[in-house]
DNA sequence: GACAAAGAGGACTTATTTTGTCTTAAATAT
DNA sequence: ATATTTAAGACAAAATAAGTCCTCTTTGTC
């Protein structure tokens, strides 16, 4: 019942680069090391990213990625969903032919009601939004201030 | 992000318990083969439905399992917590140390809604309004009519 | 054109969680 | 007493998630 890993890495990656300049080319590296992603990991959430259509890779010695829109035309929903398929909460939803009368099932209703209330939720928000106030913040993430506490701690992470 | 199949059978478990007669015991056995729940996990669940005071458990020669309150006093939160733990939908919910501000990043912001919203709909529902009609319901389960298709397709199934 | 830097793509490994089973012990009705 | 039924917990198998690695391709620079 919990959001993967990867679904997190994508969103604070297109968040990381929400905050930079409209169209500005950040390489792999920067952004794994800037939102404490696994690099090679992120290579694969890229990947996914790019088929979206969220951001473009380049290719070559000065390669790297740029943010395919706007901040405000990418929800979070969006983002989220192209990492972890649709979201469905129950195999009931997902496969009404479990059900012999789906449209009947008072569970199934539930669950259903449930999962849209989520995702629209989720589609309402945008990385616009998002860039304001969030843990990776261009004033707390940079390359460090004083260490107060904890280093790399970002949002949407935690541990 | 999907219920596991403990928090499924503990559903089904339940709700078959609340289409019974008041204060009717079940054999593990039955409520296994009708409910369509491995036996030996069943037991695993029913210890833990029992922990939480959602039903009481007889041992010995005609042992089985009783519910313990009304169906209208158990609502699917409390089953589905019980199984899965309380419900949060990402790490950064549950362990807010991990940001420098939770309570200004909107990142947080949004999933701590999310999950309060899902959660608030699964509180609303009993199991009660759920025996009406859900794919367990005495006319659709029992022994089996004629078999039309699926012999044991219940609801918050689907395979 | 050759080289170096950077990402693509996919195979592979490891870790974690979930699901399910089995075995021994305890409770209880008859 | 005995047979039935669940308790409790160890154990095994499977599924999923997370992460790494290796080879290939692209592209800017000299």
């Amino acid at each position: 019942m919990r959001l993967t890993r990867a679904a997190e890495y994508a969103i604070r990656c297109v968040l990381y680069l929400s905050q930079q300049a409209r169209g500005a080319l950040v390489s792999r590296q920067e952004i794994a090391r800037q939102a404490d992603i696994p690099p090679h990991f992120l290579a694969k959430i890229a990947q996914d990213l790019a088929k979206a259509g969220v951001i473009e890779i380049r290719q070559g010695v000065r390669g790297g990625f740029v943010l395919n829109r706007h901040p405000a035309a990418i929800n979070l929903l969006e983002v989220v969903e192209t990492m972890i398929g649709e979201i469905y909460l129950n195999d009931c939803v997902v496969r009404p032919l479990g059900c012999k009368d789906s449209s009947n099932c008072a569970v199934h209703q539930v669950w259903l009601q449930a999962r849209d209330q989520l995702r629209a939720s989720l589609r309402q928000v945008n990385f616009e939004q998002l860039t304001g106030t969030s843990c990776l913040s261009p004033s707390v993430v940079p390359p460090a201030p004083e260490a107060p506490e904890m280093t790399t701690s970002n949002c949407s992470e935690g541990q």
